[in-house]
DNA sequence: ATTATATCCTGATCGC
DNA sequence: TGCGATCAGGATATAA
């Protein structure tokens, strides 16, 4: 499921249910969830919840009688999933990897592919990532091109390091570069001035406008609170093998860039 | 220091 | 209807 616009889609959702709520138990029924020991939980308080990079972030307040506060990163990586539930439905889900059972309800964490991880923090500053948030105003066009500086990287596989902006993922790196009509095979180092300054421009709009429509939808099954996104219609490249840009007319291509697909109009991306 | 490959999993879909 | 190959919105460890 999950870039940018679908886990801040997921984090936005899902606060309002949570957050305030005390946590009675948690059980986490996938062992490779336990990777990193698990904190004590029961008794604290969700005192935030927020997206940050593709991981949503949920802070627990310190413990009742005492202790420091607590955060948790989960990264769904491409099937998490994060239900809140307070009638007993959803926890026969087939693919149901850990609970937090609260007070008023359930947070489940689905996950089918078992890719998604749990990261546990001492504090939310801890858990704050490598790479720069792609809306925030710290990044200017100038530092998005001090952060590419001299890479030979092909410029869409660079779109995708989580060490240099966090949250874009394999649909919005090519949905970005064809707004800014850049060529996917563009080593990131040689774009000019201008081209930055037009990349730049696409990653906020098309981001934007994605998380505007709650993210795109693929599957047909719902998730939390039967969020559907809808900016698959909005889809100028991705997916579109074979079929006509809008922009030019010329025909959409998928070709493989370090294992993966790159969908792009040779006609209109230089 | 980059960059390619293999790997972690399960399920849906495609071509024969 | 069955079967194998391929693909999937992610990321890392290891190899070259």
């Amino acid at each position: 499921m999950p870039e940018l616009p679908e886990v801040e889609t997921v984090a936005r959702q899902l606060a309002p249910f949570v957050v305030g709520r005390e946590v009675r138990s948690l059980s986490i029924l996938d062992p490779r969830l336990r990777a990193e020991r698990t904190p004590r939980v029961a008794g604290r308080t969700i005192e935030q919840v927020y997206r940050s990079g593709k991981r949503v972030l949920l802070e627990f307040s310190a413990p009742p009688r005492g202790g420091r506060p607590l955060a948790l990163a989960v990264h769904l990586r491409m099937t998490g999933r994060l239900l809140w539930e307070t009638d007993g439905t959803k926890s026969a889900h087939d693919h149901l990897r850990a609970r937090f059972r609260l007070d008023g309800g359930e947070l489940l964490f689905a996950d089918t592919r078992r890719f998604g991880t749990f990261h546990w923090y001492a504090s939310a500053a801890d858990a704050l990532p490598d790479g720069m948030e792609p809306l925030s105003p710290k990044l200017t066009t100038l530092k998005l091109g001090q952060l590419i500086g001299d890479s030979r990287q092909n410029i869409k596989t660079w779109l995708l390091r989580q060490d240099r902006l966090v949250g874009l993922g394999n649909i919005y790196a090519s949905e970005i570069l064809h707004r800014a009509a850049i060529s996917p095979f563009r080593p990131a180092g040689s774009l000019a001035k201008d081209e930055l300054k037009r990349l730049h421009a696409s990653t906020r709009h098309t981001l934007r406008r994605a998380i505007e429509n709650c993210g795109t939808t693929f599957s047909d099954f719902q998730d939390a609170q039967g969020v559907e996104g809808s900016y698959q219609q909005f889809l100028a490249v991705y997916d579109r093998d074979g079929e006509t840009c809008r922009r030019c007319g010329d025909s959409i291509r998928r070709v493989v860039q370090q294992q993966r697909s790159t969908y792009h109009c040779p006609g209109c991306q230089v």
